[in-house]
DNA sequence: CATTAATGTTGACGTCGTCAATATTTAATT
DNA sequence: AATTAAATATTGACGACGTCAACATTAATG
């Protein structure tokens, strides 16, 4: 993969441009906003000149949905470690461990946490592939995920598994929404929120509850 | 409060821009999008000139900043409607009409919701008076009736209404905006998701199931 | 009526996204 | 190795945008 000169000095042709752009991209919005984000700037800052952007991406759109797409990406790495780390933890305390690590990734991650449910990112691009479909695709496998431990008896028979994954997601995205919007700023209190959240999720569906 | 000429012929002064302007940025946003708008097109469309718009508000941000403050109040009245039309009904339909009338409020109201939240409104002003107190305020009263509710015995005692607060208003905001980007699109599941939303939240409130 | 504040207008500037035409470099094919 | 095609980068140009400064007109106030 590097195919890049002996890294000295460049010339004409950058290499890895593409992947460059991305990273670019997201360290503005991350240390400068999203205000600052222009082309130009991105361009200027890459030492390149200001339409090489256009050979990688259709338009700036585009080159925001390149974001997203990486932002889904770490999404489904982190998620996928910390399932890992505590799948053998006890129910509840795996459920606080998913929503801590879901806030936290919306938190540390806001520059791609915001473009990933932007939905100018997926307006313009065709229905299929797009982010919609990316985003609907993590949903699913959340409720297959769920469909499998229900089956091996770790969640209540009675659940709406499909059901209950919609308003899992709902609400850790509008806590993660509320908190990167200033309201539920403190650090405290949001620890706080999140075990109580879950608790209450986990409550749905501990089968020791069963009626 | 009409000030306006015999509404014959429009002069040199508008008599209400003020407000046109905000009803006409709304339209905007609702009808063509956030990328159609533009100051001078906005003005354009009022037949004024681009920079009468800067007599009422400092810059863009302050026009939209406008339009989310209007959204606040609409939400509030919008509320407001909906718990005193059922404030005699048993807990569970209240809760499931409060739910429905919340995210019903950001579907059909999607140009203002979108403003309401977007940080974006809220960074340039001075902390005090900004929409993130108006948005915090909110949720400070709806503690406050929750804590009424709670003394009159509506509400199970040992909940921690704060920390409820909070929750639910997360789950709320949560569902709305995933509907809004589309990805709870069909209505018919976004019923019944509200439901059982009402019903896992009121649940948590029951005094009837005070263990 | 004279003065001042409120409101609206035109001109100008720098920035932006993006297209077209062109140049250079790499890859593929002969 | 030479030729051709594809990929990648550059400059020039255009129209739209947000906003400031200077000026004009109307409304409010004394």
């Amino acid at each position: 993969m590097g195919k890049s000169p002996t890294s000295e000095v460049r010339k004409y042709h950058h290499g890895g441009l593409k992947q460059v752009l991305l990273e670019e991209t997201a360290r503005i919005l991350r240390e400068e906003g999203e205000a600052a984000l222009s082309l130009r700037r991105l361009a200027s800052n890459l030492g390149v000149s200001r339409t090489a952007p256009y050979n990688h991406f259709k338009n700036k759109d585009a080159l925001l949905a390149g974001v997203a797409e990486e932002g889904f990406r770490k999404f489904e790495r982190a998620m996928r470690k910390v399932r890992r780390k505590h799948q053998d933890s006890p129910g509840q305390q795996f459920f606080r461990a998913l929503v801590n690590a879901y806030v936290n990734f919306a938190l540390k991650n806001q520059e791609y946490y915001d473009l990933m449910y932007s939905s100018k990112s997926w307006g313009t691009e065709k229905p299929e592939e797009s982010l919609l479909s990316t985003a609907r695709q993590t949903l699913l496998d959340d409720i297959a995920r769920m469909k499998r431990a229900q089956d091996e008896g770790r969640i209540a028979k009675h659940v709406d598994v499909t059901e209950f994954c919609r308003i899992y997601w709902g609400t850790l995205h509008g806590i993660s929404r509320l908190t990167l919007d200033g309201i539920y700023a403190n650090a405290t209190i949001r620890r706080k929120l999140c075990n109580s959240t879950a608790d209450m999720l986990w409550q749905q569906l501990d089968p020791a509850q069963e009626k």
